[in-house]
DNA sequence: GACAGTAACAGTAATCATTACTATTAAGGA
DNA sequence: TCCTTAATAGTAATGATTACTGTTACTGTC
């Protein structure tokens, strides 16, 4: 796997806050970097960054994918007011019973859906 | 909200086996029993059930989405190699970190991901 | 440092799950 | 039975993702 500006670029921008973002979203970021970045070029080194768990992606009820920069276990919480996506420490041995049964697991994800504590306030 | 059969039977097919179905699936299933079913229905009448909280959806790292009509909290396994889901049980008190921080949580999804037993031993 | 081999790239076209649109049908209350 | 209108079938559009192709630029070797 062969180290380029595109891929490092991509994986720097994921890093430097903790949010999640799209695909569509990081190829408008990191073109700002890269001018004539190629979207396919965001979808494969997505996939080889998923794939070397240098990141993680979150599945949300769009229709769209999330990533995610930081790796270390945590839970998601999306908020169906303002769409946001907060990150929450997730409890240990989840998956212990998973475990006991034989089965061999690689990740886990943990996704809450509701309201969060501004959208309950405010009603929204 | 009327009731049609095709509402009755998209929710009949999903509860008559523990099992965990795409749009499509759905479709080709149903049709057995409604000839002339559009895909349209099947999508409009999940979207319902969905809200409804009479059905689930599972997102899985395919493009699509699964239905499952067991409604009862629990978790998946979705299995790399045979990419069968499984079903587990959810352990209580997941959430309560995101219930203290005065978040509001009306569903939360667990998979896990990995080898299910038999391809674990069969190293598929 | 130049060279060769090839993975990764940009640009574009194709795929396919899902959604939107429209004229028609059929629930279900009066 | 009649009326209102939500739900339907059929089809077209959308949009995220993937595939394809000729070109570029990493990286190991000399």
């Amino acid at each position: 796997m062969r180290d380029t500006v595109q891929k490092r670029e991509i994986l720097t921008f994921l890093r430097a806050k903790r949010q999640h973002y799209s695909a569509a979203q990081i190829y408008d970021a990191v073109r700002t970097k890269v001018p004539n970045l190629s979207l396919g070029t965001v979808y494969r080194n997505l996939g080889h960054l998923l794939e070397d768990g240098e990141i993680i992606s979150v599945e949300t009820s769009d229709k769209c994918v999330y990533y995610d920069g930081f790796i270390q276990d945590h839970a998601h919480f999306v908020c169906d007011g303002c769409k946001n996506i907060f990150d929450f420490p997730l409890k240990k041995d989840i998956a212990s019973d998973v475990i006991d049964a034989g089965f061999s697991v690689e990740s886990e994800k943990v996704v809450y859906y509701g309201k969060c504590k501004n959208c309950r306030d405010a009603r929204i």
